[in-house]
DNA sequence: GTCTATAAGATGATAGAC
DNA sequence: GTCTATCATCTTATAGAC
């Protein structure tokens, strides 16, 4: 599962292949399918273990005292990992969009990527006091998402760095 | 072209078949390769196809009178197509998303799409007087392309509509 | 230029020995 | 549970008739 969610970054799901997998887990071809009956099952698997990073993450914010401070912590995540971003996208946006195109038992399953996300980020921005505070978690996820795919297709982590601090300011704007 | 661009975009490149391609544009599978070497090459030639398209977007800009006018003409164009945003993703996004992790003869095209964009944008945000132009720009366009992918995740054109709005807000209020 | 047939290789998936 | 061998299919690309 490891060596499956770090080449379906890399190269995304469709273009790697379940003897690549196989070949940097150090595993024969044929074992994958003891555990997973389906390339799409490995897929799901892959996903939930996305799924419950992203929660984890969001988790372990929640040390921070302020709504601001919480949020900040969003945009600097990436900003953390701008080196693989730079290289191959984010991670998550990368899922979510192959996911949005394919069709197949897997279809809700961006939102189950991206919905923790927002809902947690609007629960911030309430606490701010903000009444659109939906729109205003849409909008950094956006910002966020946005600056990884530019930063990737200009290889340049600058441009997450400068979006980031482009989102600080306006965080600390708000109100 | 016409059909491997409409493919390329609903199932992504990877998961097209160049009998797919073939068989929407009805010729024979081997016609195509009369005309492109690799399918390497017809992509290519579709990448070129969306840039001009790009360029010539942002000319049709330029019959409106105000920066400002100028620059909200660029969100309501992913608006006006969300309906294919929303079940295939933007086009522009897409193929630079796939172009920045496979490598290949087509490593730098992803700064060609985005690239005249972040240009104009730029252009725009100088004359409205603003000295990080160039950060605005970035900006402007991040949060287009990550409303376009929020938007395709989960599946409602309304996010895209609603963040068109909030960057109405954003321009309006500069200077 | 257009079309059919097919080669050459990759890929998802399975069978069955150990 | 693990591993090898292999099937069936798909995909890129080419050969060659028309």
């Amino acid at each position: 599962m490891e060596s499956a969610a770090q080449l379906f970054h890399e190269q995304g799901v469709h273009r790697t292949s379940l003897a690549e997998v196989a070949e940097r887990a150090e595993v024969p071809l044929g074992n994958i399918y003891y555990y997973f009956k389906t390339k799409e099952e490995l897929l799901g698997a892959v996903l939930e273990r996305r799924i419950t990073e992203v929660r984890e993450t969001l988790d372990s914010f929640e040390q921070k005292r302020t709504p601001q401070a919480r949020l900040k912590a969003l945009p600097q995540q990436w900003n953390a990992m701008s080196e693989l971003v730079v290289r191959y996208g984010c991670p998550l946006g990368g899922l979510s969009f192959e996911l949005g195109k394919c069709p197949g038992n897997l279809e809700g399953k961006p939102e189950a990527l991206f919905g923790p996300v927002i809902d947690w980020a609007e629960a911030q921005f309430r606490q701010l006091g903000r009444r659109d505070a939906r729109d205003l978690a849409f909008s950094l996820l956006a910002r966020i998402q946005g600056a990884a795919l530019l930063a990737q297709s200009f290889r340049d982590p600058g441009i997450l760095a400068r979006e980031g601090r482009q989102i600080d300011r306006w965080i600390d704007g708000l109100r």
